[in-house]
DNA sequence: GCCACTTCATTGGTCTCGCCAACGTTGGTC
DNA sequence: GACCAACGTTGGCGAGACCAATGAAGTGGC
């Protein structure tokens, strides 16, 4: 028998080896069921955002979703070509994009809606509602504590 | 004030979306301390095997870590470069590399192991002893779960 | 009013990780 | 001897998270 797949101790007890192997098979489910709805990652974040805080520049959209401005630009423009999200000129600062979704995309964002709440069914699928909440308490926690060691950007609001 | 970081609600009370943040701030954790070690994660994951169940070929070593094939063959490459590892066929079955941990390899590991721990440390900073555990069992039955789901080779052991 | 600093959108890269297809070689079975 | 499975290797793909640089446009201090 060649097949044995038990991994390292070392690795079997780690956090982040755990959180890795459950972030790899999570990935997986989004982006499977994603393509099939013709989305990826990227553009529920995008499309999320703007349903939830209106329009917006784009750099804020990247704020929000924690996507880097340069992958903001590339699924903008995804989307754009897509009919689901418009790209204008804010009259009041020139640099700035306003991005508005349309009907369509919002159509298509609560497609993906359904879309994402079975993955969290299928992704948690052996917890118990306690135990899911449990989770996303304790994960909530390290994310909120490692967002508020992370500057990144706008260090001291002045 | 245009720094507005908070995510749209739709992802904060995902686990999905937890799971990812963690993820990505784990995998920053790895890559960053490790890279400062010349190392990347699948070098620890290979070591780590190779540690744990002796000199195997190539094939289990993948299978136990769950890195692919064709990207064991990458790894193997820079690890045998570095001396931390040793390719010899193995006579018995002329298909198969036999691969061993060279005395500086299992130094190299220790030590990654030392930066680990500080990873998972960091990681879980926030956490009391007993939330870190029921992280961990959170986590592994997750795990546990997909794995047992996912043939993916080797389907009927003959 | 000018200059320095910052923000913005955009371009064009990098790296890791996970995965897949194909090839030639070798082993094991029928 | 024919077939199929397993092995190592090569080469490729896409997603995600980054980083650096650029030109245009707003903002503050002096």
């Amino acid at each position: 028998m060649t097949g044995d797949r038990t991994p390292p101790m070392r690795l079997k007890g780690a956090p982040s080896w755990l959180i890795n192997q459950v972030s790899a098979h999570s990935h997986r489910l989004v982006t499977e069921r994603f393509a099939a709805a013709d989305a990826r990652g990227y553009h529920y974040r995008l499309l999320a955002a703007l349903a939830e805080f209106g329009p917006g520049s784009q750099a804020e959209l990247g704020r929000r979703t924690g996507v880097d401005r340069s992958d903001v630009v590339a699924a903008l423009n995804e989307l754009a070509e897509k009919k689901l999200v418009e790209r204008s000129p804010d009259p009041t600062d020139r640099r700035r994009n306003i991005i508005t979704v349309t009907p369509e995309g919002r159509d298509h964002l609560s497609h993906l809606d359904g879309v994402l709440a079975q993955i969290q069914e299928d992704l948690c699928a052996p917890l118990s509602p306690p135990e899911r909440e449990e989770l996303i308490r304790l994960l909530t926690r390290i994310v909120d504590h490692h967002v508020r060691a992370r500057p990144s950007e706008s260090p001291g609001a002045k």
